[in-house]
RNA sequence: GCCUACGUAGCUCAGUCGGUAGAGCACUUCCUUGGUAAGGAAGAGGUCACCGGUUCGAUUCCGGUCGUAGGCUCCA
């Protein structure tokens, strides 16, 4: 890069410029402008010539747009703080994200968390100072020349792009202050109007996304148009973070994960009770709306996977056992063996629609970078089930699927939103029965009044889908659900069924799963709940608590009623105060807790305190199971769901005023 | 897999500028028999992730491995 421009060094006077920070060295703010820096004055020369005037600011923005615009200034301003610590970065991208920004650097040396408060002070600093934004429109060879000067590879590579799609004559750039940009605009009318953002963490990012390009390092931040805001967002990071599943799962003694087995969930005996809860429900749910379940291996010779065709698409996903002369593959998804089941035997269109569920254990080779807790395994169970129609089966087929979608969520008291994704530009098939497919895909959501955003040319090669985005409580997404159609396993497994006509046909295969994967949702639930699950999925449903042990007869004696109405119960028979064992109950988020003492033992009754509403009067021990009962067989969605307010630019106006920038 | 950071008792964390470690909670025993979020005392518990290197001596410094976190990539 030939000396190391500081490519943004366009126009102010050269002693405010720091000098290059040493490795590992502390920052300072007193470094003055190195004499020899000449790549910087060359770029002041340079654009001391462009044509920088107004920048007007767009009239009519929504909201969304108006932050967007911030946080891409914001954007900005962080890369000048940069450019000044570092006069030898090279700046690669910076775009404005939800939430917030980021900008990706190529630095001399790794970013320490001092570097973010040294940056971030700096930006107040300039902020402050109040630099226009500044916007000159320039021809593609006067920008490249610029970004030359100043060793900007990135910004080269980025104009070259830009040339290569759109052709233009010109581009734009926007400075403020001693940062110049290549940029679209529009921005704030000034480095003012930058007050409440924070930078919140650094990472690697890949140049482009590509993988085989350089590492750069990322630097996250989040800007607000309001301190109350700002403190409002900050504040839902905190609780976030403070709902973290895999933190919960310890405080719950729920799951545990090795290192003896990366990426799997051990479940404990309380977890895997509400492991089971859930998968009860979803048998159930199966039964009820005419599935059928099977159980296939786990392991199978790798021809499977060829016929399938993940073998040459997955197969480095797939955990591969080899055995003497055998490769053996543990099964990373459902389909191929639940197909097996499907060609056992001649189908007639009498069977059809077929619906067949397996829950399955699958193993993905997951990058070891890529686990996250519940979030991302590599071995996990999904209520996954394929669903073999006739083409005029699929409309009313995915309506029901939908229906089951809307059943699920509404019972965790969570909203979710539709994505329908059509015929990517390499697909299988004939155009004609895409067409027909998504049109009855359109059809099911309409029919059913949801509402759904298209992405165009989004769909797998096989077919079209729809995927379903969770919004938890907090109001973050999640991806579970999803529904697919699929034209290409029925030819790689050369499926059939007798229509009526007694012609063979080829059925349409209706791949879905609504939970997603059982983890996952596990994960998503505990952080949306907080941990304080449902009575009907809680591990311990009710603990009986005798005040001492003149009343542990009767407690036990109570804890076989519950017991014998299927509720999930215990008795702390521990020599400690009831205090000490209410409190652990409260920790644990144990719905019902009994106290029984003397007096209850003695009139049939328990004192009752719930995790919702705490103390209750003492009431005779068959209404308590009663009601606990009700509550675990009606599923009842017994949790105090404290929504915090939403960060969705587009929802969340903000009490109207001025902001104008 | 890549970047950065981290790994001390079951959990949450102190600490050691290189001389083999400490707290709270949990656990065990004893005392206490107690009305709605921690009663008291004693005890036990650690190859300081693992493997190498430097050193008289490494939990501490260096390198590697494994795992974890936040991202990138990928995805349920």
């Amino acid at each position: 890069m030939q000396g190391g421009g500081h490519y943004a060094a366009a126009t102010a006077p050269q002693g405010r410029l720091p000098s290059p920070t040493p490795r590992r060295e502390p920052m300072s703010e007193s470094h003055d402008l190195p004499q020899d820096a000449a790549p910087v004055s060359a770029t002041a020369a340079l654009t001391a010539d462009l044509p920088f005037g107004s920048n007007p600011v767009p009239e009519g923005e929504t909201r969304a747009q108006r932050l967007h615009r911030l946080r891409h200034s914001t954007a900005h301003l962080m890369a000048e703080a940069v450019v000044q610590l570092f006069p030898t970065a090279k700046v690669a991208t910076g775009p404005a994200i939800e939430h917030g920004f980021y900008y990706d650097f190529d630095l001399p040396r790794p970013l320490t968390p001092e570097d973010l408060l040294e940056i971030e002070r700096r930006m107040k600093k300039m902020a402050k100072r109040g630099f226009p934004f500044q916007k000159a429109t320039v021809s593609v060879d006067q920008a490249r020349e610029l970004f030359e000067t100043a060793g900007q590879s990135y910004k080269i590579e980025v104009i070259d792009k830009i040339v290569e799609t759109q052709q233009p004559e010109n581009v734009t750039l926007y400075r403020q202050g001693d940062f110049v940009d290549l940029c679209a605009g529009p921005h704030v009318s000034s480095t003012s109007r930058l007050k409440q953002f924070k930078l919140l963490r650094t990472s690697g990012a890949y140049w482009r996304g590509d993988a085989t390009r350089p590492m750069l390092q990322r630097i996250y931040g989040t800007a607000w148009e309001t301190q109350e805001d700002l403190d409002a967002y900050l504040n839902f990071l905190e609780e976030a973070k403070k709902r973290n599943h895999k933190k919960l799962g310890e405080e719950l003694d729920l799951f545990h994960f090795h290192k003896e087995a990366p990426g799997a969930a051990f479940w404990t005996p309380r977890g895997f009770a509400v492991v089971q809860s859930l998968q009860k429900y979803w048998r159930e749910l199966g039964d009820r709306r005419g599935y059928q379940e099977i159980w296939n291996p786990m392991l199978y010779k790798k021809d499977l996977y060829i016929k399938s065709g993940h073998y040459t698409h997955y197969k480095d996903d797939m955990f591969i056992i080899h055995q003497e002369d055998t490769e053996y593959c543990l099964k990373p998804m459902n389909c191929p063996d639940t197909f097996l089941y499907y060609t056992s035997k001649r189908r007639s269109f009498r069977e059809l629609p077929l619906r067949i569920s397996e829950g399955g254990i699958l193993h993905r080779n997951e990058l070891a970078g890529a686990l996250n807790g519940l979030f991302r395994v590599r071995q996990f169970m999904q209520d996954d089930a394929h669903i073999f129609v006739t083409a005029e089966q699929v409309a009313s087929e995915i309506a029901e699927v939908l229906d089951i979608v809307r059943e699920c969520y509404s019972l965790f008291g969570l909203s979710y939103g539709f994505t329908l994704s059509t015929r990517p530009e390499k697909f299988m098939g004939d155009a004609l029965t895409w067409d027909k497919a998504e049109l009855d895909l359109k059809a099911a959501l309409d029919k059913g009044g949801y509402t759904y955003t298209v992405d165009e040319g989004g769909g797998a090669f096989y077919g079209p889908k729809i995927d379903i985005k969770i919004n938890d409580c907090l109001g973050r997404k999640w991806q579970c659900a999803t529904v697919q159609l699929d034209f290409q396993q029925p030819i790689n497994f050369d499926m059939g069924y007798t229509a009526s006509d007694n012609t063979r046909q080829r059925p349409i295969v209706i791949h879905r799963a609504v939970f997603g994967t059982f983890e996952r949702f596990m994960g998503v639930l505990l952080e949306h709940t907080a941990g304080a699950l449902p009575t009907w999925m809680s591990p311990v449903q009710a603990i009986i608590v005798p005040i001492s042990d003149k009343a542990t007869d009767y407690a036990f004696a109570v804890l076989a009623q519950l017991k014998a109405q299927g509720i999930r119960a215990e008795v702390d028979d521990r020599n400690e105060k009831m205090g000490y064992k209410i409190r652990e109950a409260e920790m644990r988020k144990t719905p019902y807790m009994l106290v029984v003492g003397e007096k209850e033992a003695e009139n049939g009754t328990a004192s009752v305190r719930t995790y919702l509403e705490g103390a209750r009067p003492e009431a005779k021990v068959e209404d308590v199971i009663a009601e606990i009962a009700m509550r675990i067989k009606e599923r009842t969605f017994d949790v105090d769901i404290k929504p915090l307010r939403s960060f969705d630019a587009e929802e969340a106006a903000p009490a109207e005023s001025d902001l104008e920038y």
